[in-house]
RNA sequence: GGCGCAGUAGCCAAGCGGUAAGGCGUGGGUCUGCAACACCCUGAUUCACCGGUUCAAAUCCGGUCUGCGCCUCCA
């Protein structure tokens, strides 16, 4: 399995420190808001990652933080006049509702920034101690980044340039930083604000320390993977290697992975430029499956335009999978043939032809994109090959495998058997009367009857097939 | 100013040295009372443009044009 190192800038085979074990960590989201559908993408490809090598036998420790103290939850809290804690919370339960509509399976751990202050006030102080962070008259805490001297690793910058940059990097009220370059650690607090006693003011832990101290809690002071959106690889990410490395002495993580944005009319999301939607929007409209279909149709290194046509064509090719898996299902319902012929021994056998181009393409850093092309083409083998006289056992293998590679996928694509009402199944079948007395008229009054109800008929060769409309 | 990414059919999107996957859409056909589903056929002598390397380039190198990202909170 290969893995884009935006450290080294190449794929390499991915190795764990721990034989048969992956440890990952995911930045997750600030909750002041509900997430919109940029915030979806980091998590449905890293758990599409999550997934695959869970599937590979991998036993995945996977962790992904809540940020619940922060600027934007104080600002809110202090609109609503409530404690920043009931901003979070309310936020990280509408969160784990979107998560679970888009099947991102809840991580092994999801860590909240409040609860590991300790842990950061152990890290400062050792940083402090080992000269890479100082304390400002006014108790700000700051890393100094000139002494880390491998500052700028991942994001292939170097200090010069950052500085010689057209823009200054400081900001009214931190000239009292030995340099523009350093960052904050802890921070005194303001007025109104949540705080934690430290021994260097009352106040409240940096962003970026966060991270380190929780990954280092959670998974300890070497990890595999390291991943987020491609904006935290400056300066968030560059930071926790500075913070992590510069405290534990070892390499913090060895791969960095991080997926391109998402944009809207190829402009990237911003909720000053009022171009997004949230996850709950789309959701009204879509089935968030189609969602996570959407974002797996393109690398997640590419970046991914969203639009309103894109999801139609989306819905389809999504809608193409889940008919397939109908069709099964209806004619496992009907189908006698408990032994399966000879022909259709050969065709399971072919079946593993798919999993295997599934296999190199998800090998081949998580070409999703490639690997739901094997799945499409599974469908058309299973279209193609599945009818009336087929047998229990060889339905059964291609529901199977069409099942099992959307699956890895996260992919939900058998819907839930539902009853239908007598009333409604007492129409279907007076229907079928009057089709068969060429009674048509009636036949189609009854079809439009039923489609008020959101009850769509299908005529196919094998009897009346039904589905809910907008699913 | 510095660093970096991308340009493949109407649209989306793989492929990254060996002669263009897949999906959506369009048009035609088979099936069907009709519709829907499904299946078959329909599509790029060509991969932004110009040079170069090679027996061979969408794929490598150089240049041009265009779009985008990061350098500041941000997924």
């Amino acid at each position: 399995m290969k893995i884009y190192n935006t450290l080294t800038k190449k794929k390499e085979e991915f190795i764990p420190i721990e034989e048969g074990k992956v440890r990952m960590y995911v930045c997750g989201p600030t909750v002041y808001n509900l997430i919109h559908i940029g915030n979806a993408r980091p998590m449905i490809v890293f758990d599409t990652v999550r997934r695959y090598m869970e599937h590979k036998g991998y036993e995945v420790n996977y962790v992904s933080n809540f940020t619940d103290v922060d600027d934007k939850i104080i600002k809110k809290a202090i609109e609503e006049g409530v404690d920043a804690s009931v901003i979070s919370e309310r936020y990280i339960a509408e969160c784990r509702k979107d998560m679970e509509a888009m099947n991102v399976k809840p991580a092994t751990v999801h860590p909240l920034a409040t609860n590991e202050i300790c842990g950061m006030l152990e890290m400062i102080q050792i940083l402090i101690d080992k000269g890479y962070a100082y304390r400002a008259a006014d108790g700000t805490v700051y890393f100094r980044t000139r002494n880390f001297k491998e500052y700028g690793k991942l994001s292939h910058k170097n200090l010069d340039d950052l500085q010689g940059g057209n823009r200054s990097l400081l900001v009214s009220g931190e000239d009292q930083k030995e340099d523009a370059l350093d960052f904050v650690l802890w921070k005194p607090k303001k007025e109104g604000e949540p705080y934690w006693e430290s021994p260097w003011c009352d106040g409240r832990p940096g962003w970026h320390i966060e991270c380190s101290v929780m990954s280092k809690r959670y998974l300890g002071d070497e990890i595999d993977i390291h991943a987020g959106g491609e904006d935290l690889i400056f300066p968030h990410h560059e930071n926790e290697i500075a913070q992590s490395e510069a405290a534990n002495g070892k390499v913090f993580a060895r791969y960095w992975m991080h997926n391109a944005f998402l944009n809207i009319d190829h402009r990237k999301m911003s909720k000053s430029a009022g171009n997004f939607f949230t996850v709950r929007e789309i959701g009204e409209k879509y089935d968030l499956q189609v969602l996570r279909f959407f974002m797996l149709s393109a690398h997640y290194r590419s970046p991914l335009n969203f639009s309103e046509e894109l999801m139609e064509a989306a819905a389809n090719g999504y809608g193409r999978i889940v008919t397939s898996v109908e069709n099964l299902n209806y004619l496992l319902q009907n189908a006698s043939a408990a032994v399966p012929s000879g022909e259709e021994e050969a065709l399971t056998g072919e079946l593993d032809g798919f999993t295997a181009k599934f296999d190199e393409a998800m090998d081949d850093d998580f070409n999703t994109a490639d690997a739901i092309s094997a799945i499409f083409e599974l469908v058309k083998f299973s279209n193609t090959h599945a009818g009336e006289g087929s047998s229990v056992p060889f339905l059964e293998a291609l529901k199977g495998k069409i099942v099992e590679l959307s699956g890895i996928c996260g992919l939900i694509v058998e819907k839930e058997g539902e009853l239908l009402d007598a009333d409604i199944e007492r129409l279907i079948e007076e229907r079928q009367a009057a089709r068969k007395a060429k009674n048509f008229a009636r036949a189609d009054e009854i079809r439009e009857e039923l489609s008020g109800k959101g009850i769509l008929l299908e005529d196919t060769r094998e009897g009346v097939k039904w589905k809910r409309a907008n699913s």
